[in-house]
DNA sequence: ATGGTCGCCTCGCGA
């Protein structure tokens, strides 16, 4: 079974982009962030005619989030308990057996800033929530873009990046609790490529240079966590003409 | 180079 998360920053933009991935990469299950597009607009038709159905949370101009997968998505879930968020960046879904949960965490702009307060807080309940879902499902994956670098090894220039938003302490610390549920961030249960990143500023030909981060994550519980036989980011849809600023990680499980 | 580029019911903001 072949597992994605991409933010596709806009599905409208981006549709050719994500129908031309799906057909070849044929992945079963697809988290995808920055949909954009609210749900009376979502393109249900063209993603169906591709072989995927859709289940989907979105709002005018920013977030959303969709789930395209082969199989059918039961018991949806859009808002968690303590977060009365009109923000659409949570979606979880159950895929056969398989209980996925795709998250588009808050960005943050600026340490110290209200986002960032709102970032942090977010991520708390998200993690209290989490926690029971854990609970619930021992097959469990949470993907989708973290808008944290997990450590110094996932960003082109730590010593510029220390401390600044996507990398600092207390970000990090928040996705270490996050993961403390017992979800391991399956890319690193392989030998990858130094400098592998999944996000590329548009600016300042950051693709071009390999000026990213990897902020793109894919956790499993520890049931799925053993079952991953590979993990890796596709940086091929970010060569293509009008991309993403991210590029889709792809993890396989067996059995 | 404190800039640069995208996307949005587009001219200012969020990423």
């Amino acid at each position: 079974m072949k597992v994605a998360t991409w933010n596709v920053n806009s599905l409208r933009v981006r549709l050719p982009h994500v129908l031309q991935w799906l057909a070849a990469a044929q992945p079963d299950i697809v988290a995808i962030q920055e949909t954009k597009v609210v749900d009376g607009q979502f393109p249900s038709e063209e993603i169906a005619a591709s072989g995927y159905q859709a289940v989907f949370s979105g709002q005018k101009t920013y977030n959303g989030v969709a789930i395209l997968s082969k199989s059918a998505a039961a018991d949806v879930v859009t808002d968690i308990p303590h977060l009365d968020d009109p923000q659409r960046r949570i979606l979880a879904a159950t895929v056969g057996d398989l209980r996925v949960v795709n998250l588009y965490v808050v960005n943050g702009s600026e340490v110290g800033s209200d986002k960032y307060a709102y970032k942090l807080d977010w991520l708390a309940k998200v993690t209290a929530w989490l926690q029971e879902q854990a609970a619930q499902y021992q097959k469990l994956i949470v993907l989708g873009d973290f808008n944290i670098a997990p450590e110094d090894r996932d960003v082109h220039d730590p010593a510029a990046w220390a401390g600044k938003i996507l990398c600092s302490e207390p970000e990090r610390a928040a996705l270490s609790a996050l993961q403390a549920i017992g979800l391991s961030d399956v890319f690193r249960q392989f030998e990858q490529p130094d400098k592998s990143f999944s996000w590329w500023d548009y600016r300042a030909g950051g693709f071009r240079r390999n000026l990213g981060l990897r902020i793109d994550l894919i956790l499993a519980s520890n049931m799925m966590a053993d079952s991953c036989s590979s993990c890796i980011v596709d940086r091929e849809p970010r060569t293509w003409e009008k991309p993403s600023d991210h590029a889709p990680v792809v993890a396989e499980f067996v059995g």
